[in-house]
DNA sequence: TGTAAGTTAGTTATCACTAACAAGAGGAAC
DNA sequence: GTTCCTCTTGTTAGTGATAACTAACTTACA
């Protein structure tokens, strides 16, 4: 008991005894079994981080958020991946949740219904990030990816391009991709305008695929003077294809793309996009699960999508702005 | 008892009252307690898999790799970053071992006394990995970066470059990146031939930190024929700068740098580099986790850095190859 | 000197499971 | 009908820590 004590720094320890067990404990090479003592004090130091990939550039930074606010709290996220499918989400949950830990963050708002009611009757607080286009479990932090394509609709259009079309996933999973998809048709039709061309792919991003759905598009619809891109990987591909096909950007055709990663910071010409909050996404949603926040009374903290301007789109017409 | 034969499929159980238990668990929404059942069987399926950045592109991969093999053997992979600091790693352990997991992977070969100390102790395989250039705790899963270093300068001097710089991390907590410049000066060396030049940096990896740089390193040395870079990321910047000025790529100047990431596949001239063979060491390491593979009589799996030519450096003297 | 209060260390029961063994039911063999 | 076996289910005793309480020892002050 007394080890224990020491070892948790819980309760009063003579200076003398506290130094005893420590050096046994160091010499001894005494790791402590948090399952025992977990399973005996009910209360475990881990959060579940439940995402849908590793490789998307994405997730990384909102870990980041999430490790940096959970730094100094004792507590330690613990990640899963789910491949954007349902079913291995609903697996990796169970998994987690059964080891009882103290938070739940998840990204997205789509889950199966065992796996919403699984995280209803954990008794823990469930975050679910990046998204608050739908119905929470308990309480949502993101943005909403319907508006973000509105706005960013508003902007081209205000820019005085017409044609525009949109390059993205087809992965019926994405709901994120999808939404903003929604929202910036929404925004096409506010305008009178609707998308002339669309070119889907499958599978992950990169400048690869990117630049193969800009030739392919270009090729089909070539008086397009605006692609929107469904991320920031395939985007910057475009544009690489777009500069060495010889078309003048922003005046010919303007670009976006959606994430605002700092990884393609130095292509020769800086995509235009939309900061999606990452890493602010990922503190807030690890200080409320740490206590360091209070939950927000309508369970929702929804921050607002920020668009980056960039050098791939013209400056609004009628503006002297840069 | 017997729901907890049904819940693990292990004894025999009837139909009948499997199909009882089975309903009730789900109408009552039970998810059974790990942390009870670590503690009573002393068996848990996690294993620990500690590395230093998850921002760094190279360790999705090993993690992919891992999580593939892992996936149909009941075993979960539980990540833990370090931020590439050796008391950080310590920590980290000491948390995830706490936990009794069944094995441990671990990014490098350099470690604290501490933190060797408590892996020999833990009684459970320790797979160290991506670097074999060093003393093993247990077993080693990776390539030799002192090897790939050499092999490329190798391959820099065939192809008849001579003055030669060098762009990396001065972080001396990234022992490969160091490893690997060891090895890239031996080789030269071994020609005669000795680095003209060199550029460090501090901090992450991004195309603007390598177009910096690279046009840091051309103004002070610009006679410079190559330019090998301690990875793609700044490579691929640099790539972008020496196009931009008007370099003649491959023949007034070379480039290459170290990874082999798929992410740059599109950029418009192809990065010459060194495959790390990072999801190939994923899955070896996971293998012998999982008791897929026998672990290797002496203790080493040695996997080949395997050079990919690309567009940035010449065919070799005197060679027809393209 | 005695007693209350404050410190420090130790006891006991509990956490939710599983290993190992025990026991009951039913059937087959003799 | 008894014995033996198989199949299925139940019992008991840990597992290694912590919560909550108890005991011993000090100190302070009347």
């Amino acid at each position: 008991m007394t080890v224990s004590r020491v070892l948790r720094n819980r309760g009063d320890v003579s200076a003398a005894t506290r130094e005893k067990v420590l050096t046994a404990a160091k010499t001894l090479g005494y790791v402590p079994n948090k399952i025992a003592g977990g399973l005996a004090s009910q209360r475990v130091n881990l959060v579940a981080v439940v995402i849908p990939s590793l490789s998307n550039l994405v997730f990384p930074d909102v870990l980041g958020g999430i490790s940096a606010e959970l730094d100094d709290t004792g507590l330690q996220p613990v990640i899963g991946v789910t491949n954007y499918s349902p079913a291995r989400e609903e697996m990796v949950l169970y998994e987690m949740l059964s080891w009882r830990p103290s938070g739940v963050i998840l990204a997205g708002v789509e889950h199966s219904k065992a796996s919403r009611a699984m995280l209803a009757n954990a008794g823990i607080p469930v975050i679910e990030i990046m998204d608050i286009d739908g119905e929470a479990i308990d309480t949502l932090v993101g943005i909403s990816h319907i508006r973000a394509g509105r706005e960013m609709a508003a902007r081209i259009v205000e820019a005085g391009y017409r044609r525009i079309g949109f390059v993205g996933t087809h992965m019926p999973e994405d709901h994120r991709a999808r939404k903003r998809l929604v929202g910036f048709e929404e925004g096409l039709a506010e305008a009178g305008l609707q998308l002339e061309a669309r070119e889907y792919y499958q599978g992950g991003s990169s400048l690869l695929k990117g630049r193969e759905l800009t030739e392919r598009i270009l090729t089909r619809a070539p008086d397009l003077d605006f692609l929107y891109y469904s991320n920031d990987m395939i985007g910057a591909g475009g544009l690489l294809y777009c500069l060495e096909a010889g078309y003048e950007i922003p005046n010919r055709i303007g670009l976006a793309g959606f994430n605002g990663v700092d990884l393609l910071d130095g292509l020769p010409v800086r995509l235009t996009t939309t900061d999606a909050r990452r890493v602010e996404i990922g503190r807030r949603a690890a200080r409320l699960v740490a206590g360091k926040d209070a939950m927000p009374p309508d369970r929702l903290i929804a921050l607002a999508p920020t668009f980056i301007p960039g050098d791939t789109i013209r400056a609004p017409a009628g503006s002297a702005r840069n």
